[in-house]
DNA sequence: CTAACGCTTGAATCCTACG
DNA sequence: TCGTAGGATTCAAGCGTTA
């Protein structure tokens, strides 16, 4: 692969090599319609979220949160955003192969309307994937679910479009010989991989970590395809695609993002034919909610509990606390408070009544984790 | 709360009495619209998905789509679709109090066209929440991930609705006092939970685990409320709703699942009061105003007050407020003063000396608080 | 040198009762 | 209805400093 380069403006028709690899600088759209028709096997799309932020938010010790409040976010209503859908879509959906595939990310702000949008322009959807965030920022006032996830759509051109690359067997493979699920786990893209400015400030609001983009390429496009970001931003599709030997194509608007996008890619090494087979990652036991097991039906609200000992005694509620002495709280405020401890572990402290005789409620986690255990978590 | 009944002709404008914890039989929309305005505190839809399966194409309504391969039958389906997800969404929005909030379920069959009519619609998006399947059906055919999820969609009636109810403290503490996150693991319904038929096959085809309803219910809803259902299929929700002490009102077209709902709910049994009590935190506690802490004389007009590191300090005057380097307000609002902050909880950043060590006001509070509830107030 | 501790930060539609 | 003020609210990681 050659060196990364920026191209200004391209001539319309112009041959491949002159766009192969390289940042289109400029709008969106006006960008894509200069390239060829069917020319790209694989598309990965970051499209702006159209967050719509009223007002600031801070953190419980009265920090402030640094939101995303960039212009290019900004959208003066839903239709005017859904033209704007609907026109890099179509835009895409031109230059994309017969049988190439999409990915759109997205959140629950506006991966609905975008979802909508690709059926309706024909795109055929072959699974939506959730990222899982292992370190997503919390929901500070307590209002919401926290939102650790993001969602992906993953569409072939349209219903025809049946030979697209799967790499079904390597997925597998790389999963512990299970089917590669829906559901993925990372962390959020931080520390040294985050890209940041002399200031050390974060040059990109968004940045997606390798990791997705590893496993999206590795799943779903082959050595020496051409891949295609129409929202370059700080360039991680066109890092992991040199890197897994892929070409590729960004359009970015913002010189910053398209000078760090630059930099970066230059230096990033090209792996050799036989690294590019499987990497696996290791899992970590599951963590089991006290919560679920009572949803479970593992253990029923109004059941008692009691330590070892039999010195103290607490009841299942339905919403997943125990009650003790008109106090309540989770298992482990509660083993704490009656034993007049600061910290306690509930799993091991309480313990039901089967057959006769007293176990501790971590036989019940066990069960749970079991069960669990087919679900790659 | 009584026995479930079927209502086949609810008349317009009927009392509650008359379709409290009832199965209304007949078409959602029609149903719906006997209902009064406002009435509805949680709805729970799992709405018809049967948009492209099988090779045959069906509309909403069952009637068959001829020729599967024409775009333009597909945009007339999608069409329908989105007519039909409108007029149940619009009826639904009508019966919600101000106050309430809507889940939804579906996958990316068409949760994406679901979501986008919420919004426009007036709906607003609180989390989309993932479940997650531990036991999902393979994929078969081995040309996509497995589908191992669907998406949920919480939201509230507009987007001034800020009173909902989210019992944010008792899911945390089932969660082992982490929050809640929007990503739920729970295995699909099988087992003895399913319904059977006499030959023993699933009575319904997408019956939903109880767990799943319990915790959106445990989450979103109190004791007492309504609790509807627009699908309301083999009774999940209904059976879940009478257990943990709230009501239902379920609309279902097929005599078939009715049959099988009105007996499975009536073998519920409804927990008690004390397994229902909800964790709740410092917000559900009677407000005391400070100025009530000095009039009880719990602390002396010129007692000085100072936060934890000493570094910052506040002298209590008779009225309630405190003074600060020539300032004087309420222990908020000197609180964040003298640390340059825009907010500040008074309550626990102020301290006070006891036995030669220092204890937040809040432990004054707490005594207050004491008092009122050993003198019934 | 290591462990412990503290500070910072991340795609966020993040309050509500009272006058 | 609107403005004001009370006062409630965070998890995992990375990194630098302290013990």
């Amino acid at each position: 692969m050659s060196v990364v380069r920026l191209v200004n403006d391209l001539p319309q028709a112009a041959p491949q090599s002159s766009w192969l690899d390289t940042i289109l600088k400029g709008d969106c759209v006006a960008a894509l319609n200069r390239l060829p028709d069917h020319s790209i096997d694989v598309i990965f799309a970051d499209p702006p979220y159209n967050l719509q932020l009223d007002g600031d938010l801070h953190r419980p010790d009265q920090s402030k949160v640094d939101a995303v409040d960039d212009h290019w976010d900004q959208f003066d209503s839903f239709q005017a955003y859904d033209a704007f859908t609907r026109a890099w879509l179509l835009a895409c959906r031109r230059v994309l192969k017969p049988n190439g595939t999409i990915w759109v990310i997205g959140s629950y702000h506006n991966i609905f309307r975008v979802g909508a949008a690709m059926q309706d322009l024909g795109f055929w959807m072959l699974n939506d994937v959730i990222w899982r965030k292992n370190n997503p920022m919390p929901n500070f006032r307590g209002r919401r679910f926290q939102n650790a996830h993001e969602t992906m759509i993953w569409a072939s051109r349209d219903q025809k479009g049946k030979g697209y690359t799967f790499n079904y067997e390597a997925m597998k493979a790389a999963n512990d010989d299970l089917q590669m699920r829906s559901d993925w786990l990372f962390p959020i893209c931080t520390g040294a991989e985050r890209l940041k400015d002399e200031n050390g400030d974060k040059i990109h609001p968004t940045q997606k970590p390798e990791a997705l983009l590893a496993r999206i390429l590795m799943a779903s496009s082959k050595p020496g395809d051409i891949i295609l970001d129409p929202f370059f931003g700080s360039g991680t599709t066109g890092a992991v695609a040199k890197r897994l030997g892929r070409h590729f194509v960004g359009v970015e608007r913002e010189q910053k993002y398209i000078d760090a996008a630059m930099s970066r890619i230059a230096s990033v090494e090209e792996l050799g034919g036989a690294e590019l087979k499987v990497m696996t990652g290791k899992r970590a036991e599951p963590r089991v909610a006290f919560g679920s097991i009572v949803e479970a039906g593992l253990l029923k609200p109004g059941v008692v509990l009691s330590d070892v000992r039999q010195r103290h005694a607490a009841i299942v509620r339905a919403d997943g606390t125990v009650s003790s002495n008109g106090d309540a709280g989770s298992i482990h405020r509660m083993g704490a408070k009656v034993q007049g401890f600061d910290a306690c572990n509930g799993w091991t402290f309480w313990h039901y009544e089967e057959d006769g005789k007293l176990k501790p409620i971590d036989e019940l986690r066990k069960q749970v984790r079991d069960g669990m255990a087919s679900a790659g978590v």
